[in-house]
DNA sequence: CATGCGTCCTGCAAGC
DNA sequence: TGCTTGCAGGACGCAT
């Protein structure tokens, strides 16, 4: 599932793949991933637009386009895809940009949950979900001393928090977990009930994992491929999610998983101590 | 306003 | 073996 690092190491892919491109015209299979305008006007409106760049923001993709702006969001399994010779397409392709030049972008989504919405040029500054966006989960964006005053505004289940996106952008439930067992708190500690130390290790897990996911390409789990169809390295670094039954690497305690806020959870029961009240 | 839950979807795995 | 059931979850919409 495509959180911050794997929509990150899309956009790269894109960026080297289709920048300069021309769309000619544009198919739609699945109407529902076209979320504005309508399909007809998607369609239409892309003609002849040129690909100027690809951005990202949170686990949102922007292609910057000589008339419009195209924000894109993979939710659980859209990808995209470059195709060059052939067009191969398959049931699980829902949309296809065809170039100028004769190659096509196609963007498949075995869920369906993804979602486009396409605007004027530059608009995109001005679309609602983008503008409701917490900082990046870095340390150059995400500010130190504000992270740990404003975790004392949320009696939320920590866990629940981290997945806020207006409080924070682009963690997704692997590296929410991840990050909490990095910084040892249990999943369902209050956000405002969190000491000191906890805030100030929170903030340094975050950072540092979502940095090392970068660098490794994000995570492959469930066949998640880029832009190239490579898969990503960071699952070897993984040391809760998706390991419940599996003894902790730290205490060799089974790692556990409950639900918060609808979520599966994995944690270690031995290791992310409740905050002690 | 803050919070909680159902919804959208398909593939896969567990259970009988 | 073959069927049914449940689970996975990001963001939105609606209810409380």
């Amino acid at each position: 599932m495509p959180e911050l690092p794997e929509v990150d190491v899309m956009k790269t892919g894109l960026e080297e793949l289709v920048v300069g491109k021309t769309i000619e015209s544009v198919d739609v299979y699945w109407d529902a991933i076209i979320d504005q305008p309508s399909v007809d006007e998607f369609k239409k409106d892309l003609v002849g637009d040129q690909i100027l760049d690809v951005r990202r923001r949170g686990k949102y993709l922007i292609f910057k386009l000589s008339n419009h702006d195209l924000v894109s969001h993979l939710r659980m399994t859209g990808g995209y895809s470059l195709e060059t010779n052939d067009l191969e397409k398959d049931k699980h392709t829902h949309v296809i940009f065809h170039f100028e030049d004769g190659s096509h972008l196609l963007y498949h989504d075995i869920r369906k949950f993804g979602r486009m919405y396409l605007m004027d040029r530059n608009e995109s500054k001005n679309f609602t979900p983008l503008l409701k966006l917490g900082p990046e989960p870095t340390m150059e964006d995400l500010d130190f001393m504000k992270f740990i005053t404003e975790l004392g505004d949320y009696n939320i289940p920590i866990k629940s928090l981290l997945l806020d996106q207006t409080f924070i952008a682009g963690l997704g439930n692997i590296y929410a977990d991840e990050s909490l067992f990095r910084a040892k708190i249990h999943p369902l500690t209050p956000a405002n009930q969190l000491n000191r130390g906890q805030t100030v290790k929170l903030y340094y897990a975050i950072t540092d994992i979502i940095r090392i996911a970068m660098t490794e390409g994000g995570s492959s789990i469930r066949n998640y491929k880029n832009a190239f169809g490579e898969q990503g390295n960071f699952q070897n670094y993984m040391k809760v999610y998706g390991k419940e039954g599996e003894a902790c690497q730290v205490c060799f305690t089974p790692i556990e998983k409950i639900k918060v806020g609808q979520r599966g959870t994995h944690f270690c029961p031995q290791c992310q101590v409740e905050a002690a009240l």
